[in-house]
Parts: structure tokens; C-alpha cells; sequence
RNA sequence: UGAGUAAGCCAGACAGCUGCAUGUACAGUGCCGAAAGGCCGUACAUGAGGAAAGUCCGGGCUCCAUAGGGCAGGGUGCCGGGUAACUCCCGGUGAAGGUGACUUUAAGGAAAGUGCAACAGAGAUAUACCGCCGGUUUUACCGGUAAGGGUGGAAAGGUGAGGUAAGAGCUCACCAGCGGCAUGGCGACUUGCCGGCUAUGUAAACCCCACCUGGAGCAACACCGCAAAGAGGGACAUUUUGGUGGCCCGCCAGUCCCGGGUAGGUGGCUUGAGCUUUGCAGAAAUGCAUAGCCUAGAUAGAUGGCUGUCAAAUACAGAACCCGGCUUACAGGCUUACUCAUAAA
RNA sequence: GGCCCAUUGGUCAAGCGGCCUAAGACUCCGCCCUCUCACGGCGGCAACAGGGGUUCGAAUCCCCUAUGGGUCA
């Protein structure tokens, strides 16, 4: 992940929650802000609802691994929290991939040049 | 073959592509910096558990006095051993359960004292309702009695015989309980003999006895930087205030509180009561010796993703200062020893 | 990560080891009152987080588990 660093702040998540724009999805929730930045911040937040510590992993990682897959296709200079949701069954890989996909175009945060190469 | 008991082990493997963290090596005269150094890149090595969990105990470590005294509080509680220590482990004793292999066991003291024992029952730590026996002023009283009935978790040892007006440890035998002596054992205790003739239960109720116990916790603590403070207001003057924690003493300091303000970094952070092999001692837990090994150390938090093969494999579950235990969760598979039943030889 | 606390009807809650078949209030249901609703009156349903142990007897005492909450930089 050459062009993301994490968020690590409360203050942060809060800023990026309250004057943000959102979407969702069945397991997947997207906030973005403008950052004014030349790099991508990015937070994840698993609920402790979700689960104990090794399924909270096994989801913040499945969404980690899909942001690096596409992360080229992102653009740059925004702040950007996932939050999951809670559901029954931990999703697959693929269930990630194609909701990840889904709301970041539906925010207009893929570059579309480098997304049609 | 079936049923079971005990002890122990494993916790998907391999291959390919692609990521992450740490360490080591190398290079670019790349970027930042006065320098030390840091960032970026490549290669290699290493990279979660039997419970990492719950936080129920015990320690190491750090600070408070070098951890001191007394009271209070808390913990442990058959005996011996092991250990750094333990509410742990090993072996044994007693008791309970099982046909058995074996399992379970907070198991000191009720004869130091206090409390409690609802309801039922005549009576609950002492008693006389029905009854039995005797007597009389004969249909109800008095006396004796605790065999029998009934109540209860528990009714002044149990069974049998003698004895008696009826009965009773009143007497005897056996059993149980208590005390003494002897035997065996380091000991808990066992076995035997003798004695007197009876002592409700509850201590996971207060308590007594013996032993142990100072408090807090790595968000401890140490250092650096920024900011703040050093301004202002108030308290105290050694019989006071604070460190100090449930209290008192003792010790230490000369200041302390309010107000204002608090988004950083480094160390602690992994070589340790460590792991493996062999030998010796021991019944075992364990100890000693020898040889070899270095085996996560993050800081929004590293082990991931995809594909293929194996009959199937997403059981429970993720290190956060470190160890020793306990408890709880758990798919499937394997090994060893033993018991019972049935059959065959 | 460490240290603490709590759990009783749908909700808020009281409760000396036996008087507990568990107080009370709100809610809910039925009846009465009223032309109707509200208020009021009468009656009813409904709970000791789960599992072991101590005890004659446990909501209460002890242990384990689960859930919820607080606090420390």
C-alpha cells in the first residue's frame, strides 16, 4: 500500500463520520472526506459486536487485502473509513470484492482512466 | 468383538503466485537531516496457542522506606514430600461411589464461648400427647417409665439376651462412638488390649487454634522533547500538610492545593525458574550433571489472499512485560497400559 | 492490557438462611364506574442469569460460567 497510511486517531474518525460522504452495502459501510493530501488515509473498524478477536481479524484483514488489490484504481488525496457490519456468516473474499467495487464507483472514487487500462 | 477406565500426542500438509512485521546483508552518491541517523529498494531468515481465553491463585520485575511494629481485614486448613512460590503437583491415610480397572473428596476444632434450628411435634437440648405399670377419694387424678405409636433432617447410641410391677447401659455379648496403654509407621493413621457408660446438627454462622499475608500495578516505572510551570489566589508553620494505601505508631520531605494546560518519542521488550538429547538419584512430582540450540516482539497493533492435489478438514480459538498452575471452550484422529462381559483355543 | 462492580416479572426495583407459593410501583388483560374516553375501584397473568456445592432447608453462603457496565494513559 505505497500511496495509503492508516488513520489512527479518534478526532480523525469522528471528522471523517460527521462531515463526510457515505454509502453502504449488505456487510459494508464507505465514508470519504477530501483530506487535501497527496496520499490516502485509511481506517477500518470492526465492531467488537461482530464477534471475538479472530473473527474481527479474519474481516479487517479480507477488507485490507481488497483495498491493496484495487488500491491503484483509487484516487488520491481522500480519507477513507470502512466499517463492517453485522451479519450472521463471515463473508468471503469475493463478497468483499464485488461491494467494495460497488461503492467506491457509486462515490466517484474511482479513477477512471486507470480503471479502464 | 463389545462396553469402559487411566495416561499421553497431533491440532491440516505440500506446491505456485502475491502481500505484511522484525532482524541481517547489500546497493543507489535517491529523499530528509548540521551530524548521528532515518525513509525508500532488493535478497535471505524467522514469525501465535493447547488453551494465547477467563483473570481464579502464586511468583519475577518496577515504584512507594531498605518493607518496619501493632490492630483490623483477607487467605489456607488430614499427613509426608516437591517447588522460586502457591488455592498447584506427586505419593499416602480416612470417608463416599463403582462388579471392576478406577474415580471423587474446603477432610482441623461442636468437651472455650455465643448464635440459629422455620413448619410439624407432648417435647429441639429438654420433655411426657397416646400408651405401659402401680396406687387411689374410680371414669379422672397422682407416681414410675422411655420398650412401642406418631412428628421431624435430627428425639439421649444400634441389634440380641437377661432383668423388671412396667421399663431403662440397669447387666452381658457384638458393633459404633469417647478416653488410656501398647504395637507398626517420620506422620495422618492402623491393629490389639483395657476402662468408664454417653457426647443433637450447623464453623462455605460468629468464633477458637495453627500457618501465611504491606500496597499498587508495564496505562508500573525511567529518560528525552514540546508545552506548561516559575505569574496569580488560597492553606499550613512541626500537636500541621503531604508521601500513605483500612486505622494507629514509625519513617521521609519542606512545601502542598486550586486555577490553567496536557493528540509526541525512546527504553522497559524478550536469554528465560528457557527448549531439546542422553545419563544418574527417586515409588512419583522433581532434582543434578552433560551436550546442543536461540525460537514473535507489534504499538490502530504484523502470519493474510487466491489457485491446485490429498476421501474430508472454517473444531475451539489470535501474543501485547514475563513465567508456574487452575478453570473454561474444542471437529476429527492416533498411541500405550488396564478392567468387565461374551466367544474360541 | 490491568483493576473493580452488578445481574430478581415487559420496566423500575425491596428482600435477617425457614414467616417467600418473593413486597411494592408502572405496564398488560378482564370486570365495574361513565353516553364514551381518561381518572378511579376490584381481580388476574408474569421473575430470583445458568450450572455445581455446603446445609434438614439457598434469591440469600461458597466455587465455576455467561452477560452487562464502570474506571486507569
Amino acid at each position: 500500500m505505497t500511496n495509503t497510511v492508516p488513520l489512527k486517531k479518534n478526532y480523525e474518525f469522528s471528522r471523517v463520520y460527521k462531515n463526510g460522504r457515505f454509502s453502504a452495502s449488505k456487510h459494508l459501510v464507505v465514508y470519504v472526506l477530501d483530506n487535501k493530501l497527496q496520499t490516502n488515509r485509511l481506517g477500518i473498524t470492526v465492531s467488537k459486536k461482530l464477534g471475538k478477536a479472530v473473527t474481527r481479524n479474519r474481516i479487517r484483514r479480507l477488507i485490507r487485502e481488497n483495498y491493496r488489490l484495487m488500491e491503484g484504481m483509487v484516487k488520491r488525496g481522500y480519507d477513507l473509513v470502512i466499517v463492517s457490519r453485522k451479519v450472521d456468516v463471515i463473508p468471503s473474499f469475493y463478497d468483499i470484492k464485488k461491494e467494495m467495487n460497488y461503492l467506491l464507483r457509486k462515490l466517484d472514487m474511482i479513477n477512471t482512466e486507470v480503471g479502464n487500462q
